[in-house]
RNA sequence: GGGCGUAUAGCUCAGCGGUAGAGCACCUGCCUUACAAGCAGGUGGUCGCAGGUUCGAUCCCUGCUGCGCCCACCA
């Protein structure tokens, strides 16, 4: 053990005038507020965008949707970003950390509904003078134009988005608010359509009429992303079909889609129909000629092995409509109720007569008219057999979704071209995801694509597309030969604006232009928040400083739509993968290990545990949870990471409260204070190496491990040498000690209590601490060197001494009479270097002996309680 | 049905070839001049089940089971 002055190498040094100012009681009240508007006064996380792109760090966020409800979960996976961006800002990166807001799709217009008790009617005239009730009634919605219902739904998200971003500066969120955007702002509106219009261009995006799957309370089309498959309770019902001899008997689950059957299909392999294949039988009720046709994915031994086949009941029924050229016999409409007229093959008698009893009922209805009509034919074999199903719903819908035939935008996402889709899973390779297993969920989502991407909405608070179509002299719009503006004219409104050539008086008429009424979806303006974020073609010295981007970091919920649909644009448009990382977070769940959802209840709110414990309480104990794992939230688990914080603030009362704070490496003499600053810079190295992996909970673990080890073992040991029990020199190593490690500690802790940490070095240092430089562990000098153990093996004699204490219980400053140390030569001779900081610590007032055993494994205390105490 | 993950102390989780770890909870003490929102000490586990590899398995391999998530499933 050396005792040669140690490097001073600190990267950081007290102020000029060396002066500490110690709060009598510090407290964590009031450090969010104090500390959040300091650092927005200060601008302390501004990006500096002369930085060269390998000085910058870039990440996408993502948007949060205003309109929704913020719980726990998205705290937490923020939180895991912003620990990542300060790691990364203090190791010297220049953090390109941008906010946006989603405010744009069905969410909000929900919310606008709901808040102002509207809705939109986009057949009236915009009414300058409207102002919405004052007091919404719920069960009449008055209706209002589309541009006052827009106008109503801008103004509302401006409130949710003060109220969002207080959240977030409360958090802490090294977030640089200068960036922010909203998907809905005409930067977002300019750049979605200039993508779009990209995409056309180059034959990306296009533009088909074709069976989609529809929303009927939403009234709207609906992308494979946005499904959830939800149990759905029917009944199998066995139904006739009359051939020229036996009947034909198939199962369905909805009879109602009887009027739209257009064939029987059954395998070509199976020997019971094969005899029919090519001869053609008669539905029950409207006797309506249906052929019975051959199909491989038929499935024998899926209810009677031969399925009715209608214009559409589900995806299977699209692929043989498709491949077989069936006739389309639509009956449903887009409102979810059967055609009010009757359709033209059922036109003649019996059918017309039974279809006036379905004609303009829900599907719902119009199953149980069908029923009855069944019955009464004597069609209907034996009783209805209950079943649940897996039925796709909407994701915010509650009704199945119909299949209906519509027009729609489209773009490529490899859903219908395998080589498109070997190129974005290739993309998805060069993407190092964090955890590595969740890029199987990208693998398997782009691998089960059944189409492209649908992104065109029927909606009205959205990014309209850039689009308008030419009439004819039969005011029929031609939908082949789209008007497009050009970029430079974006962002446009089709439904406001004419067409270059044409004039507004000319909308609607013959030989004149409509515009295209839909808007884009909101993950169609998503897809695009790198470019957005990042300036492109606007601000391209920005754009290519930050992009392709280093981070994207969300909940694993959102692979399949937000990053899939980022990496389809990038690889569009960019040609790369949007960024080089993916952190993904898990859900945090209730204590049953449920999924929190607002429906449920079981939500969280998130001001209540921030108000209750403490944005560094509350980030501590989202640090916990590791990259890619679900985590049960446990209120007392906060209580944990706040008395972390209360300690951080005690211990740096003590440290700093000795008095003249020296942070040189230099005065460190003494063998256990070297040794201290050895297990620092372990700590730093560890961590480090951790963070480095995006491990940010090894990373706090290794150094809140050591912290309250600092706090329990080396302070009380040194304490009284600290307080100059044993002279000026010893007194100064302890000193010295203290404060290099708390110097250290904090700023290896301010990723994860940026608050406490603050505040901290503000009684002590200039500038905010999350300006630091994060630390190296060659900033602890030759201490790195020394024998980190030494210190274990004096908190063992420290441990035996209490121990002895404790079990005499008495009280943890009585006096000991004698204690013996033994033990292998190497750790007693280690402690015994420690020997004065010892008898002080345990106010040891007989002998002290140190005892090597080469037989024993480990060191043995023995102590005898003084008399006296 | 396909994919992925997971199974360690009452709870939350580390560990991952050499005879089990932390925090919380619980129990017992202690007002020690940084901290009673504290401190000290302690109880507590055949590491899901069954095989295999190995001198040795909580850790590697195989199978099974439970739980969770994603996808598919409207005949």
């Amino acid at each position: 053990m050396s005792n040669e002055p140690l490097t001073p190498d600190l990267s950081t040094a007290t102020r000029e005038d060396r002066s500490v100012v110690v709060p009598d009681k510090p407290a964590l009240e009031g450090l969010e507020e104090k500390w959040s508007a300091q650092w927005k006064a200060d601008d302390t996380y501004k990006f500096d965008r002369t930085k060269s792109r390998e000085e910058i760090y870039s990440i996408d966020t993502p948007p949060p949707t205003v309109s929704g409800s913020l719980h726990v979960g998205h705290v937490f996976s923020y939180t895991h970003t912003d620990l990542v961006a300060r790691f990364q800002r203090m190791r010297g990166k220049e953090v390109f950390y941008p906010m946006g807001w989603d405010d744009n799709g069905l969410p909000t217009e929900r919310r606008v509904q709901n808040y102002f008790g509207v809705r939109c009617d986009p057949s009236l005239p915009y009414d300058a003078d409207f102002t919405p009730p004052e007091k919404p009634d719920p069960k009449k919605q008055l209706p209002i134009s589309r541009p006052n219902f827009i106008e109503l739904c801008e103004r509302l998200v401006v409130q949710d988005e003060q109220i969002f971003e207080s959240l977030w500066r409360t958090l802490g969120l090294s977030v640089d608010w200068s960036q922010h955007y909203t998907t809905i702002g005409s930067h977002s509106q300019t750049v979605s359509q200039r993508a779009f219009l990209r995409n056309f261009a180059r034959g990306e995006a296009y533009l088909q009429e074709s069976p989609t799957l529809w929303d009927v309370t939403f009234q709207t089309a609906v992308a494979q992303a946005e499904l959830e498959a939800r149990e759905y309770a029917g009944h199998y019902y066995r139904v006739a079909f009359h051939g020229n001899e036996a009947p034909v008997f198939i199962e369905t689950t909805r009879p109602e889609l009887i009027p739209s059957v257009v064939a029987l299909i059954a395998h070509p392999d199976d020997e019971r129909y094969q005899p029919l294949f090519g001869t053609t039988v008669r539905s029950p009720v409207f006797g309506v000629e249906i052929p019975v046709l051959a199909h491989p994915a038929a499935e024998p031994d899926k209810g009677a092995g031969i399925a009715m086949c209608c214009t559409f009941g589900d995806l299977t029924d699209v692929m043989w409509w498709r491949e077989l050229q069936l006739p389309v016999r639509t009956v449903i409409g887009r409102d979810g109720r059967l055609h009010r007229e009757t359709p033209e093959w059922l036109s003649g008698e019996p059918a017309a007569t039974s279809y006036a009893e379905l004609a303009g009922k829900t599907t719902f209805s119009a199953r149980e008219a069908m029923v009855g009509l069944l019955r009464e034919s004597g069609d209907l074999a034996g009783d209805p057999k209950p079943t649940q199903r897996m039925t796709n719903f909407y994701e915010k819908g509650d009704k199945p979704l119909e299949i209906v035939s519509t027009r729609q935008w489209y773009i490529k996402n490899g859903g219908r071209d395998a080589e498109l889709r070997a190129e974005l899973i290739g993309r998805g390779a060069e993407i190092d995801w964090v955890p590595g297993y969740m890029r199987h969920r990208y693998d398997n989502w782009v691998e089960g694509l059944n189409g492209d991407w649908l992104i065109s909405r029927q909606r009205f608070f959205g990014i309209p597309f850039p689009v308008w179509y030419s009439l004819d002299e039969q005011g029929e719009p031609d939908f082949e030969h789209p008007l497009l503006p050009s970029e430079t004219e974006l962002p446009v409104d089709p439904s406001s604006q004419p067409p270059r050539g044409y004039t507004e008086d000319q909308r609607g008429r013959p030989g004149g232009f409509v515009g295209d009424p839909d808007v884009m979806d909101t993950w169609a303006t998503s897809s695009l928040t790198p470019h957005i974020a990042g300036g492109w073609e606007t601000d391209n010295d920005l754009f290519q400083r930050v992009f392709p981007m280093d981070l994207c970091t969300h909940a694993h919920d959102i692979i399949r739509t937000w990053l899939f649909s980022r990496v389809v644009r990038a690889h569009h448009e960019n040609h790369v993968a949007p960024w080089s990382h993916a952190l993904i977070s898990g859900f945090i769940v209730d204590p049953d290990r449920k999924k929190m959802s607002k429906s449920k209840g079981n939500a969280v709110v998130p001001s209540e545990i921030l108000d209750k414990f403490g944005a560094d309480a509350v980030r501590w104990r989202a640090a916990l949870a590791r990259p890619g794992a679900d985590s049960p939230f446990d209120e007392t688990q906060m209580k944990v990471g706040r008395r972390l914080a209360i300690k951080v603030l005690n211990a740096s009362k003590f440290v700093l409260g000795l008095g003249a704070v020296d942070v040189s490496p230099t005065s460190v003499t003494e063998p256990v204070d070297c040794a201290m600053l050895g297990g620092v810079a372990n700590v730093v190295t560890t961590a480090t190496d951790a963070f480095e992996a995006f491990d940010y909970a090894a990373a706090l673990e290794v150094v809140e491990r050591f912290f309250w080890e600092f706090c329990d073992d080396y302070v009380e040991l040194v304490k009284e040498r600290a307080y100059g029990a044993r002279g000026g020199a010893a007194a100064a190593s302890a000193r010295a000690a203290l404060a290099v490690a708390l110097n250290v500690q904090l700023r290896l802790l301010a990723p994860f209590l940026p608050y406490v940490t603050e505040e901290v070095w503000s009684w002590w240092q200039d500038g905010s601490v999350h300006r630091q430089p994060w630390p190296e562990a060659t900033e602890l000098g030759a201490a790195a060197s020394t024998t980190p153990q030494m210190l274990t093996a004096v908190g063992q004699v420290l441990t035996g001494m209490r121990g002895a204490k404790s079990q005499a219980k008495v009280k943890m400053r009585a006096p000991l009479a004698s204690v013996q140390v033994t033990g292998p030569a190497d750790l007693v001779d280690l402690a015994e270097r420690a020997s004065e900081d010892l008898r002080a610590a345990g106010n040891v007032v007989g002998d002290l002996l140190f005892v090597s055993d080469p037989s024993a494994a480990e060191l043995q205390v023995t102590a005898q309680i003084s008399p006296d105490a």
